[in-house]
DNA sequence: GACATTTTGTATCAATCGATACATAATGTC
DNA sequence: GACATTATGTATCGATTGATACAAAATGTC
């Protein structure tokens, strides 16, 4: 019917989250997307539309295979209070080795881009209640299961651990030392105790 | 000597501070700086270097005024405990009236700039490594008093109380609803009981 | 009041921004 | 192979970016 598209889309929708990721939204410029996506300015508009829906798209693909991927993953293979002591531990982790300082993409945009653009900003809004919904199960099945004191409040404790999982990610794009980011964690996962 | 500035360095220097709160560093272009500081870009430029050295100045000018500030009145006004107590509260108090979701230009800038800006990274290191101290040394006397029980790491604690101080921030700007900011703060304050 | 010094306002610089016009190339359909 | 349709590459659009050149204006010193 038509000339067919000579690159992969999904490939380079990575590159440009890898983009957005390390320089954030204004900073990133057209010029600097299709250069590393490897494709023209003209087929970058016309496969994903303009800068703004090539952001949506690209921090959608990171959330489905980033951050709700670990969800799934660790809910399927865990007990529930493991899981969640383990979703902690991998920030930490990936924050400590984090050489670019990228933090997650996620957080990044929630700080540069929900206040300014409310579609965005519900989009954002709604995936960090994902999280704290992954924590909120967690912690009322392990109380269920006699492995959390059912005397703390589930929805609190998760509502502590999605501060605490934010603050881990900000706080180690500027100081991400490994002793700091555990003494955040350490008194949060002890309530699960 | 010379001709005498016509405007004053401390209130335009607020008004800087205003722009880059609202928008980030990024975002701000010169001539809304100069359009908001009600003056124009060579004196700007004359008198507070470049775009970058002003936003060093507004950051400063806003740390002394604002964390800082703070800081030292809960301190000398309220026992050690009820410190900590009230920073938090005013910080959710802050956000939940914060109908432009501005946020805390500190943390703001945590994200934006520090993993880009060795020299700025540093400076905010220090700046949030100042909040830390003080949650530390009010939670230290807090336990020599016996307000706060003395098997409790103040060091953890304190480092607890950071991170959620900018996960709270952070969740404000795309969910700044009163119950969602208690609940993070809730479980972290009732360590100190 | 002449001079040195600094600030101010106008006007503009080259570079880069996001975004396209246009012609050419590549496909499936008939 | 003619045609409709979409992708690609070149070249560039007007707008905006951070930053200045330059001359006029305002001060203290002498």
């Amino acid at each position: 019917m038509a000339r067919p598209r000579e690159f992969d889309e999904a490939t380079a929708l990575e590159a440009a989250i890898e983009c957005f990721w390390h320089r954030g939204y204004e900073a990133t410029s057209v010029r600097d997307l299709a250069d590393k996506m490897g494709i023209s300015a003209p087929s970058l508009y016309n496969t994903y539309g303009d800068k703004h829906a090539l952001f949506v798209q690209a921090l959608e693909r990171y959330l489905d295979h980033s951050t709700r991927a670990r969800i799934t993953r660790l809910e399927d293979s865990l007990p529930p209070k493991q899981a969640v002591r383990r979703f902690i531990d991998e920030i930490i982790e990936r924050s400590v080795n984090d050489r670019e300082r990228r933090g997650c993409f996620l957080i990044n945009s929630a700080l540069e881009v929900a206040p300014h653009d409310k579609r965005l900003g519900s989009l954002i809004a709604g995936r960090l209640a994902e999280i704290e919904a992954f924590f909120y199960r967690s912690i009322k099945a392990a109380q269920a299961e006699g492995d959390v004191p059912k005397d703390r409040s589930a929805r609190d404790i998760a509502r502590l651990l999605l501060g605490v999982l934010l603050g881990i990610r900000v706080l180690a794009r500027s100081k991400p030392e490994r002793a700091l980011l555990e003494g955040v964690a350490r008194p949060a996962l002890a309530l699960l105790e």
